[in-house]
RNA sequence: GUGGACGUAGCUCAGCUGGUAGAGCGCAGGAUUGUGGUUCCUGUGGUCGUGGGUUCGAUCCCCAUCGUCCACCCCA
């Protein structure tokens, strides 16, 4: 046997009894946005590979070592884009969009090499919105509040808003130093990694889940007392507009983030029922990017969603919408009413819209097409067979309820449907 | 990139200390030649992930490889 096509590792099939629960989410997530006033942007999968290096950092492991980057045919170094952040910006300075505040919204496949694992693909959907040009707390609450409202109208429970604040780039740089003397002090108490990290990325070194290095880490100084009096006053807003708006939140001293350009607020939404890849929703402020992306200063604040790990949550805690089955499956026997059926539904779904019917493909007797409409979920089996052509009537039978099947003039259809199949 | 577990029918799995494979579900048909869902019957199904090795003989033992899952790591 030939070797079958397999798809690549870590990107998977959406299949047909799982899109209803995307779909679902995804028409959530739509709605919430028009009704926050958020516009939505497309961007493209492929981007300059600089574009990534300049944004994420150079010494991010993203960068590093999970970009799907390669040459095309001109020599241009591209990327399939790992987040959309950087993408979105791009798009926003170079359409001149940032005049003005904006507020968008996408969503969309990203990539990244990683050993694939619960909650953690090659190709992976990430649901994003971004903020610019308003530089108050105002605004990272609208996200926060809004991602809560999202976790409601869902009805999930179990998520856990953590925050913190990285503060301004000279606050962290000042805490940096102090960190990184704290944890040479205590060095020979450090695992590889964490040493490792001490001189790349210090502040990832807080990030450790590492059991043995929850003393040390737990008397390491905070960055949350490193702040100037603006980064203080702005969390401390951020804080008392959560507490007036009933979200509760714990505040994570040790809460970084993996892409450099964050400072500021930070937040993730956290669940303990996804297994080790518990981070559902991330985000934070990167006033910084716009300008270090070559266009003017702009402040900035956004969040990314993963959509595999909200349809896992989604789907963990039973809250998967009924599939949206036909109202009618029309069954049709024998040749002339087979070759009547698709005229007779062409009409029905004219004068009745929102209609879901389902014609009958493929020939066969009563008994199997029957069979068919069972297992189509339809409500009601429409009927047209030799008799009822001859009558000029179609049949009509309840398949999930009790009753009896009744015959309709063709011409009541659409009235007798619409009254009792639609309810209106 | 590192570690562990696991790859047998479309799906979920069984298969004893090595003797070339089974069940349930599904799918198709039938039990009333104009009626599904329950029940019963019949049928459809697999080079046992792939390639080597050991053996008279391998789904089973050994090696390699690919893949899946979980964790580390990383992150949404």
């Amino acid at each position: 046997m030939s070797p079958r096509p397999r798809a690549i590792r870590g990107m998977h099939d959406i299949l047909p009894s799982e899109t209803p629960v995307w779909g679902h989410i995804e028409a959530r997530l739509r709605a919430l946005m028009e009704g926050y006033g958020y516009a939505e942007i497309r961007m493209p999968i492929l981007e300059q590979t600089d574009l990534f290096k300049r944004s994420i950092g150079e010494v991010t492991d993203i960068v590093e070592k999970e970009m799907y980057s390669f040459q095309d045919r001109n020599g241009d170094g591209l990327t399939l884009r790992p987040e959309g952040t950087a993408g979105c910006v791009r798009a926003c300075i170079e359409h001149g969009l940032l005049d003005r505040p904006q507020r968008l919204w996408y969503q969309g496949p990203m990539f990244r090499h990683e050993r694939p694992q619960k909650g953690r693909y090659r190709q992976f959907h990430q649901f994003g919105v971004e903020a610019f040009g308003l530089p108050g707390p105002d605004i990272d609450l609208e996200l926060i509040l809004l991602s809560a409202r999202l976790w409601r109208e869902l009805g999930l429970q179990g998520l856990e808003l953590q925050l913190n604040s990285l503060g301004r780039a000279e606050e962290r740089a000042v805490y940096r130093e102090r960190l990184v003397a704290y944890l040479q002090a205590h060095a020979t108490d450090l695992d590889a990694d964490s040493r490792r990290r001490l001189h790349s990325n210090p502040l990832r070194v807080l990030d450790s889940k590492n059991p043995a290095l929850a003393d040390i880490l737990g008397g390491a100084p905070r960055l949350l007392d490193h702040l100037g009096g603006e980064s203080r006053a702005h969390f401390d807003a951020l804080c008392a507009g959560l507490d007036a708006c009933g979200v509760s939140y714990r505040i994570e001293p040790r809460l970084v983030r993996g892409l450099d350009y964050y400072g500021l607020t930070v937040f993730e939404w956290v669940t303990d029922r996804l297994g080790a890849q518990g981070t559902v929703c991330a985000g934070g402020r990167y006033d910084g990017l716009v300008a270090q992306l070559g266009g003017r200063p702009t402040p900035a604040v956004g969040f990314a969603l993963g959509l595999e790990r909200l349809v896992a949550l989604v789907r963990e805690q039973g809250l998967e919408p009924p599939p949206a089955a036909p109202h009618l499956y029309l069954v049709a026997v024998g040749g002339a009413a087979q070759a009547q059926a698709p005229r007779i539904a062409e009409s029905l779904r004219d004068r009745l819209p929102g209609l879901r019917l389902q014609v009958h493909c493929g020939g066969g007797g009563f008994k199997s097409q029957f069979k068919k409409a069972d297992r189509s979920g339809a409500a009601h089996a429409l009927i047209l067979g030799e008799d009822e052509l001859e009558r000029g009537v179609a049949g009509l039978k309840p398949l999930r309820a009790e009753g009896e099947q009744i015959q309709v003039p063709l011409e009541d259809l659409p009235a007798w449907l619409r009254e009792r199949i639609l309810g209106r």
